[in-house]
DNA sequence: GAACTGACAA
DNA sequence: TTGTCAGTTC
């Protein structure tokens, strides 16, 4: 059986609002070590994963693994039905297809539980390559989130340009263009106020709005946002989830013709090359967990790991011109626990 | 001629709020007494009940009793013209087929008329019964109204049940099934907060949700509601209008195939058998004036009421399943003042 | 005081 | 379904 208890509430309930405007259906995988979710964006453009550790919840047991198939639109209705102070409760007995949230008032004078059906949702474990990052931005949440709002009303894409002095934020639209420079702040008074950049090496990518303005309704979780790019990399913007883990998302750069120094200068003029996200199962024996228990011990969490020896697993390259997707919708590949897929799935980026 | 004049004024907005989107148009009933109005929803279905007595305003005059037929959201146009803290007089003279709203703003420096033709509308004024209910709750209304509106996201009934332990409510639907439970705790900080259960004998009837969301409208009007159940009687959901009177809605019970101990089992899976909701017209001598004027003196109105030997005249029971509506739209009573219309009128439920 | 979210009306 | 509004929160 499985069951955790998380007296905060209201931070299930902005996880989940932070998700499912982007990914429609998703397998949730509980284990000893924590509850996470991966999932491409239902355009099969960006990713999410999300892990929660076990450690973060008051109560948490889980006797064997468990992939819990859900609509994650219908447990954001659910949890909506939740107070913010409540507590809840996910509980799954083994052998039943559903899933029981309750939630408890604060005085305990009103307990609510919900039940939902469970479903049987095909998708790969999608392997995330511990890349490291020419350039990690930490700064204000709130601020990244203004940015990228304020520059979907000159433009469609924004260039992130990261530099040693700052980080420039280019749109670029019919009515005219923007340029938002953040320089680098650590000396605030409240460290959830710096602008933090570390740079090996000057990095310019460019992204659709539209899906970074879908990353930022994780805002409310966390007052910091780390953005860490390299040059053909997608970028992954995470916030952290107090306590307990992690939201990310990943999203392939549009790729520009030629490389150019001025990036503001072409931004909107010439037609982007498709971007092909690239995305190899592989076998699932949870190294994510394992991985990101260290990312809140020291506070870069993918820029000093070593280089790996594995495949580059997660990648984007300009597609040939008449290269078609091979996998349009969703990729059919069973995934039951310990089952091994490593079959090969190419996804179409299809109107980034 | 007739004037009242209420300086607090928003309890008039909010009481015209509560039932414009109910009720289409009405006749409002002045009498010495005060000012009352009884409809049915336009699907016929459920029914409202207003009295706001005399002593409430700072000045009520009425010569003779007036019947004044209006379209409610008209007059809540009006009113929306109103401030918030504006003084507001309302003024019929004999004679004249108008109504005129008077809005003096708390300075006086602004002072607003807004003149309305009266309608001659076509109903009788209904009958309804002083029932003794086996089951009374008195809640939070906010929280009332939260539970209604969360288990509308879930599905389009709801069962409320009452035990001695509490009060549960269940909604069912594609998305899976939820259960609120409200435990009695009459030990509060805060009077308003409590939750008080009067039970008799356990009850359980199933509500359209959608009516009973449309009845708390009537939040704002009252910190707590009051909500009274029998078996077979329609409930009556009670918001008192501070130091004036009430509204009182009263919804018939969709009718269960048969009695189950277990409701939440059955909830939406199996067809609800129509409602009918059976209304006579009875003499008008303005015993509800009489009668409802008793009920903030003792503040369980109904429940301890004695056993009237009037005819049962709001009920509920099966339809066969052929029977059609003896009338299906508007009753054509004339309900001149004074007359006495005894012809009995049955009212179809079209699709609760 | 500003921004966000949820509620309501058109 | 969208736009507006008010309430709420930071």
């Amino acid at each position: 059986m499985f069951e955790l208890r998380l007296v905060q509430g209201s931070l299930l309930k902005k996880v989940l609002e932070s998700i499912k405007d982007l990914v429609n259906d998703a397998n949730f995988d509980c284990s000893s070590t924590g509850f996470s979710l991966q999932a491409m964006d239902s355009s099969h453009v960006a990713l999410v994963a999300l892990l929660l550790r076990s450690e973060g919840f008051e109560h948490y047991r889980c006797d064997c693994n468990l992939t819990m198939g859900m609509n994650l639109a219908n447990i954001a209705k659910m949890l909506k039905c939740a107070g913010n102070d409540d507590i809840i409760t996910i509980k799954a007995d083994d052998g039943t297809d559903t899933v029981t949230f309750m939630f408890e008032s604060p005085s305990q004078d009103k307990i609510s539980d919900f039940e939902m059906k469970l479903m049987d949702i095909d998708s790969e474990h999608l392997g995330i390559p511990e890349a490291e990052y020419e350039a990690i931005i930490r700064m204000p949440s709130a601020e990244f989130a203004r940015i990228c709002r304020d520059l979907s009303s000159i433009g469609d894409t924004v260039v992130i340009s990261v530099t040693k002095e700052g980080v420039r934020f280019s749109a670029r639209g019919d009515i005219g263009a923007a340029n938002i420079v953040c320089r680098q702040n650590a000396t605030v008074d409240k460290p959830e106020d710096a602008t933090i950049i570390e740079m090996q090496e000057p990095v310019t990518l460019t992204f659709a709005l539209r899906y970074m303005n879908s990353f930022t309704k994780a805002t409310p979780l966390a007052e910091q946002v780390t953005i860490s790019m390299s040059s053909d990399l997608p970028v992954v913007v995470e916030y952290k989830v107090a306590g307990m883990g992690y939201i990310r998302y990943y999203l392939a750069p549009k790729i520009e013709e030629e490389e150019e120094e001025e990036v503001a200068a072409h931004a909107q003029t010439k037609p982007k090359a498709e971007t092909k996200l690239k995305v190899e199962t592989k076998p699932k024996v949870e190294p994510e967990l394992m991985e990101v228990a260290e990312d809140e011990k020291e506070s870069k969490p993918l820029a000093e790991s070593k280089p790996k020896e594995e495949p580059q697993l997660l990648e984007c390259h300009k597609l040939d011109e008449e290269s078609k997707p091979l996998v349009d919708g969703k990729p059919k590949v069973e995934n039951k626990l310990g089952a091994s897929t490593n079959g090969e799935i190419e996804i179409m980026d299809i109107e980034q």
